[in-house]
DNA sequence: TTTTTGTGACTGACTTTTCAGTCATATTAA
DNA sequence: TTAATATGACTGAAAAGTCAGTCACAAAAA
């Protein structure tokens, strides 16, 4: 591989790249294909080289960022199972919400729950791929660790998840007025929880 | 019988929710005001009439629904200050919810939630006259009514609004893959809460 | 090696479509 | 009658999408 692929590898990357940004800026109605080819450096025409259309560009970037994602996860996931719902949170869900925060795949959550509606087939991509397979893992664990009077919360395995997208939500709408702090959140609501758990060896 | 201002009030009337409709199904930029008049069964020049422009128009509706939503639940919360958590959760904060999914205001909710980095001043509005009062309340109820060892729970009033959040994003997107039922996960969270507060004369 | 021919990524001016906003005209309540 | 309300064809601007032509590089021929 080399000269002309890497080139045109490269030229997709930056549009691929523009577009994310652009997208999550704008949304997708108000994402102007103009600026995205002026961010990544191109020709218009070009973006039409590498995608159908603008509707083609949204779900390819969609897929290109998710799907690595989910893989990545999977691999964590494979390379050692969490034993108990303390390792999972402190070994993987915190982790994983860490490395979210910090690189630009949190937009695409976001542009997600805005555009999602208007694109059903990506949002079934979206649940199948990095929702579906993550919430049952997290069921079967609650399942096996929660106490009898509590088995309700096996029920709703959302509700770990639930102060994550409340904190994101509320930090790019409300960060002005009054931040919160995503991690304290989080281990706030897992202490919630993990006094219903079967006893693990931890506490302080 | 019909007065020119009742027909008018009408008139602006179906505007407002039309717009509400087009604007939650297609986001402010993929909105069409040509779409916005045929759903009011009104020309598109009418709309002018009522509203600068269809920036005045979002802004209109926003503060249309907004407004009477606040004033309602201060004059709730007026009427009966709750005295507990547990009250403040059966008597006033369910209430609030089930009212809420049962009409068209759940839209707005979603509607600010994608549009509003767009809207800032939109966004202030819908924090200070809605957001902050009602998460400073609960905050003061938290501080006075959970143990001294879970204190940083009154840190995180949005806690007890987390599984709203989450409920309402899960099944606009995911319903058709697999509900919630928000009033139970609502339930599930409080009892997580329950556990740490003083003790109440509650609990069957 | 050097020259010629072939290829496809890339360009940007151009065409087409889409829509917010206007306005001359019509309708209707008072 | 007249003032307020309503209409919808029209306009201009902006944005999506197209395509004939250019050029850098690759492959083949000399």
């Amino acid at each position: 591989m080399k000269g002309r692929t890497v080139k045109a590898a490269r030229t997709r990357a930056a549009i691929v790249a523009a577009a994310l940004r652009e997208f999550s800026e704008r949304g997708f109605m108000g994402a102007r294909l103009d600026e995205i080819a002026q961010r990544a450096g191109v020709a218009k025409g070009t973006i039409y080289i590498y995608f159908k259309d603008k509707e083609a560009l949204f779900e390819g970037i969609v897929r290109e960022v998710l799907l690595p994602y989910s893989q990545e996860l999977e691999a964590k996931a494979k390379e050692r199972q969490p034993t108990t719902p303390t390792d999972f949170f402190e070994n993987y869900f915190l982790p994983t919400v860490r490395a979210l925060q910090a690189d630009q795949r949190v937009e695409i959550l976001r542009l997600l729950i805005s555009e999602g509606p208007r694109f059903p087939a990506l949002t079934e991509i979206y649940y199948r791929v990095l929702v579906e397979p993550n919430i049952l893992k997290l069921q079967a664990l609650l399942r096996r660790s929660v106490k009898p009077e509590a088995a309700v919360l096996a029920d709703f395995p959302q509700l770990l998840a639930a102060p994550v997208l409340t904190g994101l939500i509320w930090n790019t709408l409300f960060e002005r007025f009054r931040e919160v702090d995503l991690e304290q959140m989080m281990r706030a609501q897992f202490k919630l929880i993990s006094i219903w758990l079967k006893d693990e060896l931890d506490e302080p």
